[in-house]
DNA sequence: CTACTATTAGTACCTAGTGCTAGTAGCGGG
DNA sequence: CCCGCTACTAGCACTAGGTACTAATAGTAG
């Protein structure tokens, strides 16, 4: 019933990992083991206890200005904003975001991120992608920085043009035209 | 030197909102009272305890973070494919892919699924997105099912075009073109 | 003088731990 | 068979940062 030692611990880092609001009982439960074993392997993993691991969670949101801003479904780090006329966020290429075999960024986050800033820049309450037009001109590595700064290029009654263009270092690696509706009232369009 | 009742409560009030870390023990001595009556404050102003609100900043971020990764795993599920030809996945649109405040699908994951399915299509060892046109029809709310259907339109040396449509039951609510790059050598283009 | 508010003090209890000592169960080697 | 080792368990004292409650005191208004 009981898991070795080893196995039992990597569970342990990656439940913990996953939700880091998990008491030493409960995964004491979990694992059916006793409250003790479970801090002999959080010593041993040198994992923070509840309290502290909650703390530098919340540490991390509140240390970023950019909290008060209604950016709370962004891809990527919002470190200027000008509404309704500019933006610039940036985005680190982590493990998570590169196809495994070649280290390339998957264009999905560069879209996610060029897409969430043109919708942040936007002054409105609801704004929706209706269409898009891409470029992606040189692959993103793993470990990259991406900055990516947003232009209004125009603005009517219903619509808003965003361009998006992406930079790693001076290399222009992706663009992206939004075409976005505004307004309060849903009619077409996604995001 | 006391500050009277009102003007107290009100400046704690400001003083845990710009830093909800501190504890009652250090606002007692802030404000020249003792800790009950920061107690007796926060009962009054129903400001919670310090834990409390370091979980609640904590919830916030957690749930943030967690929203912005899970575009990694493939997304859909594939259910039929012909290589170099066509394919078709399904995407189930859950919680976490939606704007809290409308339940709207974030457009990226669509782009995602479609273009995940453009990537897979393709009989090569090395497949990137060069560019591509989007049009969102219509917006994909909470609980639905996209079905995405991929035909490889035109294929020469270097580049395979993939057209990609995207429907909720009879209705199509994405359309995207993808212009990708094969081979296994790596020039241009991302993904 | 009494009533009332504001404040302070002190106690028991809570959670989710740390740090420490001690004991046990199982296993391999000599 | 005992020795030593690892893994696990158990218990106790103590901690921070509180809650919940009772009681006492100071000052002020009627």
């Amino acid at each position: 019933m009981k898991l070795p030692k080893k196995e039992r611990q990597s569970r342990l880092k990656q439940k913990i990992f996953e939700n880091p609001f998990v008491t030493d009982d409960d995964l004491a439960k979990q694992f059916n083991v006793s409250v003790q074993t479970i801090r002999l392997d959080r010593m041993e993993l040198s994992i923070p206890e509840l309290r502290e691991r909650i703390k530098s969670v919340a540490e991390k949101t509140f240390e970023d200005e950019v909290r008060s801003l209604p950016i709370d479904e962004i891809i990527g780090e919002i470190i200027d904003i000008e509404l309704d006329e500019s933006a610039i966020s940036i985005f680190d290429v982590k493990d998570e975001h590169v196809f495994q075999r070649n280290g390339i960024a998957r264009g999905h986050h560069l879209f996610a991120q060029a897409n969430s800033l043109a919708v942040a820049v936007i002054d409105d309450e609801l704004a929706l992608t209706a269409s898009s037009q891409l470029q992606f001109y040189k692959p993103v590595q793993l470990g990259e920085r991406v900055v990516a700064k947003a232009k209004v290029s125009s603005k009517d009654q219903r619509r808003t043009t965003v361009e998006v263009q992406s930079y790693v270092g001076q290399t222009l690696v992706f663009k992206g035209d939004f075409n976005m509706y505004r307004s309060t009232t849903q009619l077409k369009g996604d995001e």
